[in-house]
DNA sequence: AATATTAATGAAAACCATTTTCAATAAACT
DNA sequence: AGTTTATTGAAAATGGTTTTCATTAATATT
């Protein structure tokens, strides 16, 4: 079902090339599951995504496709807590669309959020500099989520 | 090797009592084990620490003891991305201290860092109000990481 | 102080997400 | 089309954490 509405390679193909990574069928449609969707899937959901269209794809390459695409800055990863890794495509055709999560701890459910983002990123820029200069770190990344409990949990407790 | 300096029960004790919680040796050790380290100790750290003076302890009991001061609030528990937890104390006799964590990607250092933690508490709090507002969702807790390059591995890449 | 109750413990086994191995396959280059 | 070598899939291994269950010991009761 990889079909995208316009003609032109999709626009992560550029990440691959000249760094000797191949544009594969696994790679492409882990990639399109991803694009489809506004969840937060494990490499399992991937794989069973994947599986519907291409049953003889492995979980294997669910992981090790995950990883390099992590690696090249394609996919963040994320730890909710709940024993697995999560995935998120880092940026769309439209460029990143920086957020942060907010984690119910009853149900597990995860909301994006972006707004009072720029008053974090202004908090966040004062505060990298400073630490950058006390203890001499670079910091490349940071991570925020709030937790508690959603809406349909807090009355429920 | 679990000596006070003064007598008196510790100040933990009162976290167990009347809540059907019984003070044990395995549980006493592993407190006291986190009450003199700065460091952020994993499951198997602290086993290996409490095993020098209480051979007899297993991991086993390391785990559950840890789940449970992690669930009477005692001790926060971490993930650095290392594969394994890491606990901490989450206050002392002089009360909690606030802090968040600068972790190095290259050689996983962790340090605690309480610097604009003031103005960081203010924007946390205001974004904490507006997010339970916009989403109906009752904030509890939340976490905050940097991550990049320490001072002794920034230069060396 | 002795006894009863039941939470806590330890050893071994199970669990389970993730990683490694290795022979087979298929992208990209010539 | 043929060659090179990155990629893949199945199976096995890994490793941190959890579960099981019989035994022990902390606390309450007598
Ligand atoms: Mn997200
Ligand atoms: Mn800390
Ligand atoms: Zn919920
Ligand atoms: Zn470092």
């Amino acid at each position: 079902m990889p079909k995208r509405s316009n003609m032109g390679p999709p626009w992560w193909h550029g990440r691959f090339q000249g760094r000797g990574y191949r544009i594969t069928v696994p790679r492409e449609a882990i990639l399109d599951v991803l694009n489809r969707t506004s969840k937060h899937l494990s490499a399992e959901d991937i794989y069973l995504e994947v599986h519907k269209i291409y049953p003889h794809i492995g979980l294997t390459t669910i992981y090790r496709t995950l990883e390099l695409l992590v690696h090249i800055g394609l996919v963040f990863k994320f730890d909710f807590g709940d024993g697995r890794a999560r995935f998120e495509l880092s940026e769309g055709p439209k460029g990143i669309r920086h957020h942060h999560h907010l984690v119910c701890t009853n149900c597990g459910r995860v909301i994006d959020y972006t707004d009072f983002i720029d008053d974090e990123i202004e908090l966040l820029g004062r505060t990298e500099k400073g630490l950058s200069k006390k203890f001499n770190f670079k910091i490349t990344n940071h991570l925020i989520q709030f937790y508690g409990l959603c809406d349909g949990c807090r009355d429920k407790k």
